[in-house]
DNA sequence: ATTTAGCACTCGTTAGAAGAGAGTGCTAAC
DNA sequence: GTTAGCACTCTCTTCTAACGAGTGCTAAAT
């Protein structure tokens, strides 16, 4: 469908725009060193492209800009996978440099190396707690009425909880029960927790312990609400120093997108395994309408735990960007498969 | 020094610039209900307040804004002590109404409520934990090579580090380890765990675990270091609706300040028990130059605890933010000593 | 001795006009 | 099929003029 020609045009023009952020005109690309037309071709080119909705102009006698179709199929068809250069690569092996041991802290460090290299905005999902196994529960009383459970997995987090001590409990009450739970529950993924102790653990808590319907009541309920699955952010405001964002109205609404963790979240956790790229309203989202997001996940053995993604403008380094993604994804999973493979 | 003409007007010309924030003028005063002089003696006045460095022009012909000194003037001197009105105080009390048990979520709905109600930046520092008690120490293995230690203080607060396990260790070395460490440093205040466990604890742990040396290493390393003590902010992006933040570069400085956790810590932290205001240069801080920031403090019992914080622009609703942060702080104050006061 | 009216002057803002520059579409020639 | 040429369009910048809000100062009024 399209000629050669055309395909080394729009390749051009969308290289040159992502670099520029200004309208690419016929005569400017004559000059290129790799294009031997004359500009009146080039334009007859840029006019067929723009005719199949790959182009745009901004007004009627301006140069030619990639539209979102444009965008998208120089994404899917044009896109040479590409070597990160050295100093990229030094980048993100940095992250693994140090032993860290805490996933939190990986997680973290990843984000801000990428949003340093980018100068995007990083946002990088923790590990989907929910579906962490239980690997021990255990309760630290305070004072006399309020007490804190902690819930330990096997991927390492940690959680806690502080809830309601009913009256007239003593210690060996709260160990009794903690012994009971651990025997119990250890290895049941945590969304399935609340069930299971009124399923299978009420009636022997009963049989045990004193006062035991105030304190189910107390400590499941805590064990219901969702554990807020973190959300790590690197350079939130480096959307500023793009240039399509100098309209404080635009960078008003992505701003507080962004500060909402909550939609962030949902907007990128939704996403499959694999590398995923969503091009301005592909995004379906007004204040995101001129950015681009593209996420990748990573996991541990089997198991897909997280997502790790940057948001940019429409005008994205594609390439580069995919390139790291892959990279910090592939390395993230390698390096905690090994620290947390259940063997 | 100043008459009492002055003084009126000087406090009508910031009420005014507060709400408008535009320069105001000799006549538009002059046509306020409360204010009998023509427009010429208003200018004479207003002359001499400039001469004292309390209010000044944007250009020369211009209306006339507050200085910092006006301002720091009308906030020592001006200021009544003002009710919170109903609405206000309807939102503060709703921050207790749920029955919160865990001191970051009281804080973070503060933080919350803070900002949407200014419409300003709030910020507010959990407590210092590293000034807590240790309430218990346990150590959860994960796997052969790694566990977690979970450190509970006395005031609830839940910390978790991963190290890394010698080999050579059973289950039986490290149960002993964690009742040597709870008996011996139950109510040490953090900062100070590290220096106890290798002055008094070192010998008794060396007597009876194996491998003592490198357990020991890799579990007092990670107590080193600090708990990040954390901040909470609400509404990070309201700045960007006051219309002194028009300019993308100041907002960029400032948003960037912000995302920087650490330096914002810094710079509230460092605050005395009370209500403290500071304009402008007075921070200290050149992204923060068009900014006041208003801190409280809150405690548990006689311990100060934390700081809650406002950034606003230096046009900031002064009175009503001082209130609100008053009103606040002592009910945060109150409950926290009620929650958490060691009986 | 204050207070006020009057007036010349200053500065920022807005609107319009003019010109430059970059780029296009189309036609006709190569 | 490609290119040169040309008229045309649109943005951006610069300049000017006019307007409005506000000031400082002087002289008159209280």
């Amino acid at each position: 469908m399209l000629t050669d020609r055309q395909l080394l045009i729009f390749q051009v023009i969308v290289d040159d725009f992502i670099r520029s952020a200004q309208p690419i005109g016929s005569r400017s690309l004559s000059k290129k060193e790799d294009i031997s037309f004359s500009s009146a071709t080039i334009r007859n080119d840029m006019a067929d492209l723009e005719e199949l909705g790959f182009l745009e102009k901004t007004h009627t006698s301006s140069g030619r800009i990639p539209s979102e179709k444009g965008y998208r199929f120089y994404v899917d068809h044009l896109l040479a996978p590409q070597k990160l250069d050295q100093h990229d690569m030094h980048s993100v092996k940095s992250i693994f440099a140090e032993r860290l041991y805490e996933l939190e802290k990986i997680v973290q460090k990843s984000a801000k190396i990428l949003s340093d290299l980018t100068n995007y905005t990083s946002i990088v999902l923790g590990p989907a707690v929910r579906e962490n196994k239980l690997k021990k529960i255990q309760i630290v009383p305070l004072n006399k009425e309020t007490a804190i459970a902690i819930i330990v997995t096997d991927k390492g987090h940690v959680d806690n909880r502080m809830f309601h001590l009913p009256e007239g409990l003593d210690a060996s009450d709260i160990e009794k029960m903690v012994n009971i739970l651990n025997e119990r529950l250890t290895g049941v993924p945590l969304e399935d927790l609340n069930d299971k102790i009124y399923k299978e653990v009420a009636t022997l808590l009963r049989q045990h312990i004193r006062n035991y319907d105030s304190m189910l009541h107390a400590f499941a309920d805590t064990l219901k609400i969702p554990s807020n699955e973190k959300v790590f952010f690197g350079g939130r405001t480096n959307i500023l120093s793009q240039p399509e964002f100098h309209d404080i109205e635009k960078v008003k609404s992505l701003l507080n997108m962004i500060e909402h963790e909550k939609s962030m979240y949902d907007l990128i956790r939704k996403n499959p395994t694999g590398i995923h790229v969503k091009i301005g309203k592909e995004n379906n989202n007004s204040a995101m309408e001129n950015c681009s997001l593209i996420t990748a996940t990573y996991s541990v053995g089997e198991e897909q735990l997280g997502t790790i993604a940057i948001l940019g403008p429409t005008r994205m380094e594609y390439s580069r960007v995919i390139s790291l993604l892959q990279t910090i994804s592939q390395d993230l999973t390698s390096v905690l498969t090994k620290l947390y493979q259940n063997k």
